[in-house]
DNA sequence: TTGTTGACGGTTT
DNA sequence: GAAACCGCCAACA
């Protein structure tokens, strides 16, 4: 049956929820990545489809998504009409340090799922 | 309808 | 080791 599952190509009404259930399943003090985040969620290769989805979150949304930033450790936009700098604050108020420049220890606070292990 | 852009990632040069 | 290019797919103009 053709759910289209597996390589579905198209991606399902549900992918926002998908996203918005694993971002919301980072813990405190843990950082992922956009390519980590789509892969967790079951689309791996299509970060940028994450990145579309919290851009359409409300401020009041009480998904984590400041958590999740690039795999370059650096929050975007810097700048830009997002409010960034904010997000990074809260990223220091989580216990992760932030550098003026917007970058961050991604690697010092990866979350890492398990694995099955 | 087609073309372009985009909270990115990975690979190659 | 660093920089550049390409690729994925969806939403927007």
């Amino acid at each position: 049956m053709p759910t289209t599952e597996g390589r579905g190509r198209k991606l399902p009404p549900e992918f926002p929820e998908l996203v918005l259930g694993v971002v919301r399943r980072i813990p405190k003090g843990r950082l992922a990545s956009y390519g980590q985040v789509a892969v967790l969620a079951g689309f791996p290769g299509r970060p940028r489809q994450v990145g579309m989805v919290l851009k359409g979150l409300p401020q009041g949304s009480r998904v984590p998504w400041h958590r999740v930033v690039n795999n370059l450790g650096h929050i975007p936009s810097q700048g830009r009409h997002w409010s960034a700098l904010e997000q990074a604050r809260r990223l220091q108020a989580e216990g992760i340090p932030v550098n003026a420049d917007g970058e961050l220890d991604l690697e010092a606070h990866r979350w890492r799922p398990r694995v099955a292990s």
